[in-house]
DNA sequence: TATGAATGAGATTTCATTCAT
DNA sequence: GATGAATGAAATCTCATTCAT
């Protein structure tokens, strides 16, 4: 990982805010994601994000260091994003429904808008340690997110005696793979369509009722 | 795939009951078991199943067609024994939470012990789109089963207005990730250790709670 | 080459004149020359051609050392045959143009009846020096048969200054080629069906024309 | 076959007049052609043809997709010129001895230079029916032009009732064949040397000889 | 004699990555 | 900065051939 930082050079000479090496770079990002999401990203080529940013594959090499790495700085685009997004619904006092209902569409939103970011993370953490290990990081966060939401239930009185947890991991699970079959891989059939509403309805019922029980 | 049936010929000759190619079949089955489980479906080489059956790896083709092969063989060899487990549980009358304990502890067991399998063929239908088609017939068994479950329920008055379709796949996603990240990735934490009956009773308490509620 | 001669022990033993060994060689090389017609030599298995003798590949080398063993065992079966053949008409006094057809015809006949030998030498010295020297012996003859046909044809008046080499060489290239044509490959065109006798009569034609003429 | 077309951009942006694309896959024909003439198609290994550019057997594929398409590329190569002479003779109103004297030379003519991609096409039809059939489209083409030659002759009284179609094919064979034998394998016999006037004499004769007559 | 089984030795092909211009 | 071109390093797969039974 080795972006570069023109920003100081480019103030210095007065050029344009954003660098011409800070563009191709955001070039090669931005490929990289349409063909993650198109191909995947176990069979995206560097010549293939090349072709799509309509530049070299060797000029890939002047801004990233391996697919690996581009796919890296999506992941960090992505979680910076993300974590300042997933945060505000619960500082808005809904309804326990509606806040998970509100923190679900969120993720699946993104997910699909950066589908090429979700699903090449996914897929890279199965080949490549690293990989899993930054991917933890992030999954960790949203476990936290999770558990301390099951933890203010627990303290209304709901689900006494549940496995904060396991239960996190269960439905980061189920969020996870649900969006990875359904907007990646086109959902549980050959031919099937997805009806948005009806999966987000789907996954805010089974994560609401799995928590908001008692005894 | 092309496993050789000897047993028609060898039983006309009384020769050994278990033949020796069906044995070396087996035993590179069991090395590709092996293999995926430890090093991952994508990163297995043909080289690496054979040092582990303490055979060539021209040896291999006599029996298996590629890795794709000797999976697609080891997935049919758990799908057949699976098949039949699974559906034992209904058969007993048993209470509802049992029921779903007693249907997820065996996915979990079959999981563990047959993770080479099912963890090659969760990665390998990620770079292959004729596995990707078989895992979805594999999937769409045990969504029907899910789904009859709930419909079930919902005949007892349980789970109203509950999208079948959705929620099955939902839990599905919830379950096979579930324990691909604790079975095969080794938890959500570099360092996790993984409490079985912990785990259980987590995936069992959303599964149970998202099903039998009532209005 | 090394096929093995068991009449005499089969003589000492009382066992039939021909005795299993030679037979299953003998199977061998039938169902070498099979392949070698369908197939042809170079897209030829050791695997096939135990296949079509119902017999397995290692038995083979119980017989032969090699596909260009068997080959040059077929070679050596046809030449023994032809090289009586050929010699006939000569030996009866028909007009020249008579004799002429006759020859071509048991040629043609020949090489239809021996497909798998004749296609297979003929293929065999394409990449085999050792063959290639064996068919340069078998052509070898036929050249000196063609060329004193010409020297005889001579000493009547015909074709004065005629290169008896190389004529003889040019027309059995055009012998030789044209049948592997017609009826190795199937004939000029995808579609071709070979009418034999205007097939023949065309190789009459040419080959009775071009050495009987006077100046 | 997927040959580099430089020449449009080079031109546009005044760089070489050859560009550097171009002349590897040159290079790599050459080689190929070298190679060919040498060991012949069956036998060359891309290594081989690599190694006689100068370069690695992976860039070899930078430029063509396997050994059947670079002689794909050659025998493009020569059938464009080709066809462009081989039928001048027939503009110049000879006499037909002459005429034919001149179609053949150009033919040995050509069979020599390009050696490597004429014996090699005919190789690689014994192997692959891809080639067999390019093969019999660029033989379809002679066979035309021969037989419209006998037909001219037809019409001047020349040899009455000739089955052209048949004749065409049997001069082609010798015509292609006594080539092949000549200038590739090196003769009748191990020791062979070629009198190329004598050799084309004796086509010369034959050709002559089978079409002008008289009944 | 016959064969099931095992393997060594190669050839093809792909791709990330480097480098000279 | 950008790129055309070149390549090292692998992995897959095929097949003739051997050998123990």
């Amino acid at each position: 990982m080795r972006e570069r930082d023109n920003s100081a050079r480019s103030a210095e000479r007065g050029s344009p805010p954003v660098a011409k090496g800070a563009r191709t770079a955001a070039k090669f990002r931005h490929a990289a994601q349409q063909v993650f999401a198109r191909q995947g990203y176990l069979h995206a080529r560097i010549e293939d994000i090349a072709k799509e940013a309509e530049l070299s594959s060797a000029s890939f090499y002047n801004y990233y260091d391996s697919k690996a790495d581009v796919l890296a700085a999506l992941a960090r685009e992505f979680h910076e994003d993300a974590s300042r997004d997933i945060a505000i619904p619960y500082q808005e006092g809904l309804p326990h429904e509606e806040a998970v209902r509100q923190a679900i569409t969120i993720f699946w939103t993104t997910y699909r808008d950066r589908l090429g970011a979700l699903s090449g993370v996914f897929q890279a953490s199965m080949i490549d340690e690293d990989f899993l290990h930054q991917w933890r990081l992030v999954r960790a966060e949203a476990l936290r997110f999770i558990s301390s939401g099951i933890a203010a239930a627990q303290r209304e009185g709901y689900c006494p005696g549940l496995d904060r947890a396991y239960a996190a991991s269960a439905l980061s699970s189920m969020l996870e793979h649900f969006c990875y079959v359904w907007l990646y891989q086109g959902g549980d059939a050959e031919d099937s369509v997805c009806d948005e509403k009806r999966a987000i309805d789907a996954l805010v019922n089974v994560w609401y009722r799995s928590i908001y029980w008692r005894a």
